[in-house]
DNA sequence: GGTGATTGGATAGTGGCACTCCCCAAGGAG
DNA sequence: CTCCTTGGGGAGTGCCACTATCCAATCACC
């Protein structure tokens, strides 16, 4: 297919798609001529993936180039292909070491990931952006003057870890070996904003159970 | 205190805290004289509440004015303040609804909420942002080829509502009645920063669980 | 074979956003 | 009285995700 009938089923305009093959998220079309160019169903899959991380995942341009740099190398491992495109996601940014707050929170962030018996990883983990995503909110919290107790956030982990093993055995189920690291780096750009939708409409559910609407009070 | 040192303090440039005291995220100090403002320990507080919003919680300054005045809106009855507070965080582009993936995604987002029995919101959360962004991200997921099981979506709700009974537990026993509902919409933009970051965490210890670190392979 | 429309590619421009720079006038210190 | 500091306001900056325009090659139709 050329490049409208691409913009067509895909939904996005060509001048975007223009942009997209020039910041290299698609590979260049099969030249024809030196006017035409055949693009193919493997286009047109990418594309809607880039279009996905960018609009559902909110994920940057360049990081989504970067990911999908990952997603490709097949010389690598698949954990370690799979945690180089997570890492590479974006990240809050850098916190301040010298904070108390932050030093607090690497303590705390420490001894839950003992608990939880992730300490095989822990060398891995520990200089992960996720964990340091994990640090800056948990400070940011303390700094406000909500002092959580360890055992929330230990809850709130292990009910990850069970969202965690849903990715990985839908993963299994559903995708081709090929396909797993790209299934996974989904699972981590596009399931988070489903849990994301669905937390948020749990909690006004919940709020709304617990106190009511209030309108008639 | 003077504007350098809530600056200090708060380790935000005094140029920034100029821009969100423009901005309408601060209320203005209380003016001494002409060239002299005095502000107090609330801003200090409400000045580190913006930047997490902002820096931890990616939240654009116009939605924290937003969000801001529907937490400070004493008018409304509490859930419908926390209601708004949360319509109020930005969303994913608006579907189409005419696309095919976009229909059957509300079909087993309807489904999902009949199960739960969360249907006596319904009318409300039907129309929630958090509904739509559930079903855009479904969408993207099922236009991708990938036909997850509506079973696996319950399995995320559960778990997600159960994040937000701790979130509603928490907020229950640390806070006063008057902070409840800025808890609670931290809840929102804190914890979920929070959460994916144990997700991801998870996942990639997970992965490394199953499969090794591949480097030995 | 000619002619106007279409296509793909490159370049430059746009609009939004979160700051950030700079200047000014008013105080305060010596 | 002079110089330094401070708060306020407007204008400018840098980044980012597009988007509009131009150009030349080709294709469809006459």
């Amino acid at each position: 297919m050329r490049l409208a009938e691409l913009s067509e089923r895909s939904g996005v305009p060509i001048a975007t798609i223009k942009y997209y093959l020039r910041e290299g998220l698609l590979t260049p079309g099969r030249q024809i001529n030196a006017r035409t160019s055949e693009y193919d169903e493997e286009h047109l899959r990418r594309l809607r993936l880039v279009r996905a991380m960018i609009q559902v995942g909110r994920v940057p341009v360049a990081t989504v180039r970067e990911v999908l740099g990952h997603v490709d190398d097949d010389a690598l491992p698949r954990t370690i292909r799979l945690g180089a495109a997570l890492w590479a996601l974006p990240q809050v940014p850098e916190p301040d070491e010298d904070d108390e707050y932050v030093r607090a929170a690497h303590d705390v962030a420490d001894e839950l990931l003992e608990s939880l018996g992730w300490s095989n990883a822990k060398a891995l983990v520990t200089i992960s952006p996720s964990y340091r995503s994990l640090v800056v909110a948990m400070a940011a919290l303390r700094r406000l003057g909500y002092d959580w107790d360890p055992q929330l956030l230990l809850a709130y982990a292990r009910l990850m870890h069970g969202a965690a093993v849903l990715d990985l055995d839908f993963v299994e189920t559903h995708a081709s070996e090929a396909e797993k690291v790209e299934t996974a780096v989904l699972g981590a750009i596009l399931v988070e904003p489903m849990l994301q939708a669905l937390h948020r409409l749990a909690q006004e559910e919940e709020s709304a159970r617990r106190y009511g609407f209030g309108d008639r009070e």
